[in-house]
DNA sequence: CCTACAATTGCATATTTATTCAAATACAAA
DNA sequence: TTTGTATTTGAATAAATATGCAATTGTAGG
């Protein structure tokens, strides 16, 4: 494993068991642990792992995860099956065996990633219409999760 | 109701319907719909909402409302709901409590403006096709007449 | 009306985060 | 090994966002 995939590790791991409000904090928190970068790598790290900074409420911020099915895909490789996805325009037709759309469906919509704006099922087909400003490649991957 | 709370809707709305990337941008759009204002104050806003900066995987940012799952742990107070409407393309997805999208969508069939050429709806999601020629901001304001 | 207090705002600036660019490092092929 | 190419990085800086403070506006109680 790479320097660098272990420190993205380890930003995950720290982000999601201490409260870290900037960049600056969770360089020193780096640092202790044997990562020693500047901001501006962390930076780039942090964008790569899409986590963001949100407001917490009070007074401060906090960085998370996004969600927990976007967070998986850095570490975890798995092999791309593209099953019966076929794209038109901005939309994804997949289609399926006969009475099982609606059920494929409603598994995208419960753990719906953010590319998936909504799905629409019949019997065996179901209509994904994905938010803007994602590539075809990665809601193609992110569908690819429930089938 | 105050020019304020206004504003804070104004800008859930736009979040809600468009890709914004930075705080300027929607500066802008705010400027357009009758809210003239500064960073200082769109920062404030956007604190108050707990909206939140993105990343969206490719190489840009993008503003979005946060989980309300993770919304109640730590407020009592939410922000007005707005009505869930996005924007897909040439496409207007609604999303609704369970069950209410059928009868939303025939509300919206029969008294159908013009901006509206066809509706489909599931349980809690309506598909809205909109004519042609028409502005996102036209249709959007359209729709909202039945929600 | 006035007065006192709270909420809202802009300006200027501080703080924080992202990016450019050049250097360093890793990696693959010969 | 050496060469060529891609990746990673830091330093400096740009860009974006947050905030202290004073001015303004709103608001409730006389």
């Amino acid at each position: 494993m790479s320097v660098r995939k272990e420190r993205l590790d380890a930003i995950c791991g720290i982000i999601q068991t201490e409260v870290i409000c900037n960049q600056e904090e969770l360089l020193k928190r780096l640092e202790t642990k044997g990562f020693t970068i500047t901001q501006a790598t962390l930076s780039r790290d942090i964008k790569q792992l899409k986590i963001a900074r949100m407001h917490d409420g009070n007074d401060n911020y906090v960085y998370r995860l996004p969600d927990p099915s976007l967070q998986a895909s850095h570490s975890t490789e798995r092999p791309k099956i593209h099953p019966n996805i076929e794209f038109s325009g901005n939309l994804i037709v997949i289609k399926t065996r006969p009475g099982y759309a609606m059920g494929i469906a409603s598994d995208i919509d419960s753990n719906a990633p953010h590319e998936i704006l909504a799905t629409i099922a019949g019997d065996d087909t179901i209509l994904v219409i994905p938010r803007e400003g994602y590539k075809r490649e990665n809601i193609a991957e992110a569908i690819a999760r429930f089938i």
